[in-house]
Order: C-alpha cells, then sequence, then structure tokens
DNA sequence: GTCTATATAGCGATAGAC
DNA sequence: GTCTATCGCTATATAGAC
C-alpha cells in the first residue's frame, strides 16, 4: 500500500539532493554559471531527472528559493510580532526579527543552509530579471510589514527617506552574508561574518543609528 | 606620416566601442551572460576584434574596469588629501570623497559611465573569483588610504568594529548604485536614485551616523 | 522514475585569406 | 587590422528504451 500512497525513499532523496546540489553550485558558482550537469553530477543523479522532477533549470531554480524562504519568512513576521514597538529598542528588535533568521540559517544545520546565506545576497543583484521578480514575489509581503513596523517607530520620518534608509539596510545585510568570505579575508580573520552572532552584534547597532538619525534637511 | 606614428582612428574607435559596448552589456546582463558575439555586434565589430585588441574576454574584462577605475580613484584620493580630518564633519568628507565620484559618474558624460557604475555595484558581488580579484588589485591601495582616514577620525574605535562598519558601508553603496532601478520601481518614484545629489544627500548621513554610533560593547 | 542517446543551439578561440 | 570559416566544447532540453 506504502508505495502507492507516498513516494519512495528513492524519489524523495532525489529531488532533495538536487535541491542541496544546486544549492550548493548557486551558491558558488552563481546560478548561470552552475550547469545541470554540474548540479546532477553533484547530486549523484541522471541529467534528465532535473527536467523529470523540475521542468527546466528556471523550475528548479524557483524551488531551491522556496524550499528556504518560505519557514525563513514565517519565523521573521513571528519574531516581528513578538516585538515591543513602543521599547526603546525597538529599532534594534524590529532589525533583529529580519536579520537573525537568515543569520541564524548556518547554525541551524550542517550544512547547505549557510549557502543558502550567500546565494540570498547575491540574488537581489542578480541580473536576471526573472530571479529578481520571483524572488520579490516571495518577500514581498515580509518587506511591506517590516516597512510598516520601522515606519512607525520612526515616525515622522518621511517616506522618502524611510525607503532610501531601508534601502541602505537591504544593502548592509545583503553584502555581509554574500561576501563575508572577503570580510574574514581582508581582516585577516580579525572579523568572523561566519559567527552569526558576531554578526548580529555590529550589524545592529550600525543599522539602528543610521535608521535613527536626524531627518535630512 | 600620422599612419605610421599613431593609431589610424579606426583602431581607436574599434577599440572604444568594444570597451563601451562590453561596458553596457556587462551591466545589463552580467559578465558571465554577455557573450562575445554580442558584444561584437553592439560594438559593430567583427567577432575577432576582441582577441586582437584584448586577447580573450577576461582580457577586455580587465580593459572595461581599469578604463574607469583609473581616473575615479584618482579622483577619490585627491578629494580625500583635500579633506580636514579634524573637523566636526570629518566623517562625512571622507564618505564623500569616496561615494561622490562613482555617484556623479553617471552626470559627467550623457552615457557609459552609468552603466559602470552599476557593474561597479555588482562586480564585489561576481561569482568569478578572478574578476573579484582584479578588482581588489585595482582598489587596493584606495581602500587602505580611506581606512585609514576613517580609523583615525574614529578613533579610539577598535580595529575589528572599524572593518566590520567600513563592510556595511561598501554594502549599502555597491547595493545602491547596482540596485538603484529596485529602489525608484519599489517606491514608485518617491525615490531618485539616478539623481546623485539626491542619492548622496541621503546616504551620508545614514552612514556617518552607523560610523559614528558608541562602541560595541 | 531513471536511464542513454541525441537534437539544437550557443560559446570562446583560432587559422589564414585579404 | 579586419574578415570568413571553422574547430572543439558546453549548454538546455527532449525522445524513447527500460
Amino acid at each position: 500500500m506504502t508505495e502507492t500512497l507516498s513516494p519512495t525513499t528513492e524519489q524523495v532523496d532525489t529531488r532533495e539532493a538536487l535541491l542541496d546540489a544546486a544549492e550548493s553550485l548557486f551558491s558558488e558558482l552563481g546560478i548561470q554559471a552552475s550547469s545541470l550537469r554540474a548540479i546532477t553530477q553533484r547530486a549523484g543523479a541522471n541529467l534528465a531527472a532535473v527536467h523529470y522532477h523540475f521542468g527546466s533549470k528556471e523550475g528548479l531554480v524557483r524551488a531551491v528559493f522556496s524550499r528556504r524562504l518560505k519557514p525563513l519568512n514565517e519565523q521573521r513576521l513571528r519574531l516581528l510580532e513578538a516585538c515591543d514597538l513602543t521599547a526603546d529598542d525597538a529599532v534594534e528588535q524590529v532589525l533583529n526579527a529580519f536579520l537573525s533568521p537568515l543569520l541564524r540559517m548556518s547554525r541551524e544545520t550542517p550544512e547547505g543552509v549557510r549557502d543558502f546565506a550567500r546565494l540570498m545576497g547575491r540574488a537581489y543583484m542578480e541580473p536576471s530579471e526573472e530571479v529578481r521578480e520571483m524572488l520579490l514575489e516571495e518577500i514581498g509581503e515580509v518587506v511591506r510589514r517590516f516597512t510598516e513596523a520601522l515606519g512607525r517607530i520612526l515616525s515622522p520620518l518621511p517616506g522618502q527617506e524611510l525607503l532610501w534608509r531601508l534601502h541602505f539596510v537591504a544593502g548592509a545585510m545583503g553584502h555581509t552574508v554574500a561576501c563575508s568570505h572577503a570580510l574574514e579575508k581582508h581582516s585577516h580573520g580579525l572579523c568572523q561574518p561566519s559567527n552569526p552572532d558576531e554578526a548580529l552584534r555590529f550589524m545592529i547597532p550600525f543599522l539602528a543609528a543610521g535608521l535613527r538619525a536626524g531627518t535630512t534637511p
């Protein structure tokens, strides 16, 4: 009976192996430079398996992102709801709610998720229109909710300046997760961006100070 | 006589046309996705011309970057030397010296240079090891000089925290020039990142406040 | 569902005529 | 210096056997 009610172990394994292999390769080489041949080889699967499971390379790309983004966004919204927006450190709380789920992905599972953090940082800059639109679709609601919360805390900051500042927050965050290797190397090990606690410890005060700066005349 | 002493007009034109075409295509599609066929077609040149003038695609990439980075870095260092590091707004002055030359490139020439700003923003995130190493080579001296100046102004900020904060500055700046289109669209025209004055007006106070935040315990 | 084999197209690079 | 023609390779995608 079971073989008709649920996919066999092999089915699940191949699909997941393809997602894992694609995620790590996308993170290392970028999406475009990762060929289906390299992905299926790393996954120990056949070249045609990608088209069977995901239809096309683009289908695989979407699946790689949505697999991680769904739980990530849920966690962000859960943390946001737990924030006290009237507290003195409300800005810090909200920044932490947005940043820590992504940065802490590296801790929760031995491997794979850290690749995803780097991939996410790069994805915002992807030249491919499709990738960027798909991404905005996936995180649009979260961005809207966080923008609203920060707008209320920072009131009466004008909307224009709020959007500019959130743009800088996104840039600093994306750069940190995408180029952590560069900072570690450039600082000769003094900075350890792969440690989420250290990254949050420095990032949140910096960004909070920027967000709270006086309104530009 | 002249034809033996200097390159003919055609020679120069082909070389420059290739650089212009490559710059705009790299900016639109990314480096890897820009084929030599597409570049030479846009330049109105022959496919083989790239290999004649630059030896390879990598040679073309290097030439595209160094053509703009040499004058850009000279201007940055010139502005840095004109900063008063003891003034109250020393941080703002140094940030302006680093940021404005890149952001203002769009003003100085009608087209082409703005593509380069976007290309620069993306380049830091390029998956290709070669591109990133070449870039560090080209801007290493400038980064060293600006790090030293900001370290002196922000003294006694610990070196570790200084490097982290400069990392955030780089992220915000890169994201702004690379994803200006996204902010313009997302803000429904309220923010105009293609206007260098507006970008600097909001970016410098934000980053200066972050850099001057109290030392993290 | 997984495999082999292949279709179709594009890539960077080079040789050699002009 | 510029051109055409082509080599050798890789890409995504698919058809059909098992």
